[in-house]
DNA sequence: CTCAATGCAAAGTATTTGCAACCGA
DNA sequence: TCGGTTGCAAATACTTTGCATTGAG
């Protein structure tokens, strides 16, 4: 977990944001600021879609094009700063927490949220056919509200 | 029904196809048998997407359009003889293994299969959150060929 | 004969791409 | 300045839908 410094000074939300970029050699521009201010300015909005980033985004002061946001969400993947999760054949979910993890999958309203650190344990895990080697084990855990 | 001869031997794949129907109470249509056949058939193309299906259908004797492989799949998911894996956010895959088991993601080629049965056990799940409960746990290996 | 199932093409979503204008280093 | 970025719209999957036709019971 990365527990950010809370005491003195708050860090402005911008500075998080060019620390992460600039952690995976990206150039801050600003749209990315402004995404990135979205994605880990504070603790909300862990888990996004490019549409659900882009209402943000456009709900915020720093309106983005919706290209640009899938765009930028792939990049950040690709540069290490977001997961893609896959759970609902139709959407993109992204979430900010790199770190290995289960999620929770609510079916009734599509959301997603994280299973806590570590509450997933495997006993066994099979080994992978020759030649080949495990690259990640994603599990979904799927909910469903019980009336 | 004229159902003559009942012969000893082999069924055919026609009939294991129609009971697979008969068994979700759907209607034996040409069509319907047809890709059941293909998915059930023997034991080959247990994991297909809408378009690989098509495929085979087309290449075999009863062609089926497109627009019907995809709303057969999703029939046939809801009738319960399907299961859908969601491996890919681009494409819906569908399993005629409908019991509970972990996939193999080849992540170079896009290919599923399964993981052995009982491959995988849990040393521990998390309590799923109030008044919400556990439906389903998604379980993907990722895999990567190793060079 | 009747209503569910099919076929086709057109309509939807979700996402990517081409290319000119733009801007950060 | 220079090359990486952006914006827009058009292009590209993938999947669903509308509606007339077909066919199983």
């Amino acid at each position: 977990m990365t527990e950010t410094t809370k005491g003195g000074g708050k860090q402005p939300r911008t500075a998080r944001a060019e620390r992460w970029l600039a952690s995976a050699g990206m150039r801050p521009t600003r749209q990315r600021l402004a995404l990135a201010e979205l994605l880990i300015g504070d603790g909300m909005n862990r888990h996004v879609t490019a549409e659900s980033l882009f209402d943000a985004a456009r709900t915020s002061d720093q309106p983005v094009s919706l290209a640009t946001v899938y765009n930028t969400l792939r990049s950040f993947t690709e540069a290490g700063l977001l997961t893609e999760i896959t759970v609902d054949g139709s959407r993109s979910y992204f979430d900010t927490d790199v770190s290995d993890h289960a999620h929770f999958f609510w079916e009734d309203d599509g959301k997603i949220t994280d299973a806590p650190h570590g509450s997933v344990r495997f006993d066994m895990l099979p080994t992978p056919p020759d030649g080949a080697e495990i690259a990640k084990v994603d599990v979904v855990i799927r909910l469903r509200r019980r009336s």
